[in-house]
DNA sequence: ACCTGAACACCGTTCAAGT
DNA sequence: ACCTGAACACCGTTCAAGT
């Protein structure tokens, strides 16, 4: 009796409201993944029928947006005095964390971001700190770089922690290239994931290494950037 | 009667075949995109039983994998003769050509990337390239962070092409901001959203000029590097 | 070896009916 | 207004049986 949601926890925990339906949806996310609970599930978790779901919130996608709405509000911005490079690097990286937390959002913010009232704050504060670093114009595009650029890396993690089999098999294919001297390119390419598989230390931290070359380098490439602007 | 590949087109084209089954796919992926049609519907394409794509191919994964081994199997290398960020900055303008004409296989592709042998050519080009140039042991981490920003931006575009009523509600949500005075950074983006809005041009170049504006940091940022790299 | 046809265990979503 | 319980039209995958 999969849709039965008889001995289920609701016993006397007061009525079922849209607020607790969503904590139910953030947990399962935190649990499996924003991509790995289906709406039946998330019903069974709350001792009730799916078409409560839909009374309450709406459909699947309408729960999706809502996971995503109390993610970003688990965000903290970084102290005003700081720097625009360094405030934006603190902003990602208090951000990776609160998106890795709930696996599978980070794809989701990327393309289509949570609600503009969820995402006015730490977006007001983000583009007025590239106005006033001189972005001009291009704050805005600078700001969905930034951003977009931080959750994709993270939506690439989310995404191959999920197939972690998938992942260790290319490895090793491409380690096994790291003696031909044929192919100077894929040697050093096998010689690093050579070094992945036998260093584990290295291999707990390559995503935060790839997350930080990503930010870091689209930090400098708009530092550049903002050298061409001011001496125009 | 979904399942019955009755009077479907494989009436006289020679027996099935892997080859065909992939055809097919490819076929359905440019028309709707890598995660638009059902293997039930691959099945139906070429006139058989789901069971046969099984037999030929494999489960539904596997025919993507061999969809993306097509997909960079068209992608040409630029000229050896330009520099290292020419160089870069042509293959990820093809990339992201070929990737478009695939819809939703440039998220795929950002994750876990072709198989290794048809990869092979391209990053052993192009990670000869980053050696030469002087990025030494950082050379596969370069290639990764290109190849990967270049992929998650076509990746972003798929998305939003996809569901564009969600993001023409969100735009013209921030436009509404736009001349908030109290809220500066709002107003910037609300000032961008209203001309992407109004100037149907600007609208239409909207993702080729973020997907411009992303390699290119990445770039730059990457030439800083090289120079911090050169000078110690 | 290859294809048939049906089955299994799921989905998201809808809806009449109950209270 | 809220919940029940069943139904609809799908999925991917598996498998015994045919040829």
């Amino acid at each position: 009796m999969p849709t039965s949601p008889a001995d289920s926890p609701r016993s006397r925990s007061g009525a079922l409201t849209a607020d607790k339906v969503i904590d139910a949806a953030v947990a399962l996310t935190v649990e499996r993944g924003l991509d790995n609970w289906t709406l039946r599930q998330l019903a069974a978790a709350i001792g009730a029928y799916p078409a409560v779901v839909y009374h309450h919130v709406g459909d699947r996608d309408a729960v999706v947006c809502a996971v995503l709405d109390r993610v970003v509000g688990q965000l903290e911005l970084p102290d005003d005095r700081l720097g625009w490079q360094e405030w934006f690097s603190a902003l990602l990286a208090a951000l990776r964390e609160v998106l890795r937390k709930h696996p599978g959002t980070a794809r989701r913010m990327a393309a289509f971001g949570p609600s503009v009232e969820a995402a006015a704050p730490t977006l007001d504060r983000g583009v007025r700190i590239l106005l006033d670093a001189g972005f001009g114009e291009e704050s805005p595009l600078a700001y969905t770089l930034l951003t977009a650029t931080a959750c994709q890396f993270v939506a690439l993690e989310d995404d191959r922690n999920c197939s972690p089999a998938l992942r260790l098999n290319n490895t090793e294919e491409y380690a096994g290239y790291r003696q031909r001297d044929d192919l100077p390119g894929m040697a050093a390419q096998g010689r690093a994931m050579h070094r992945l598989l036998t260093d584990p230390e290295q291999a707990a931290g390559y995503h935060a290494k790839l997350f930080d070359a990503a930010v870091g380098r689209c930090l400098e490439g708009l530092a550049c950037r903002l050298a061409q602007l001011q001496s125009s």
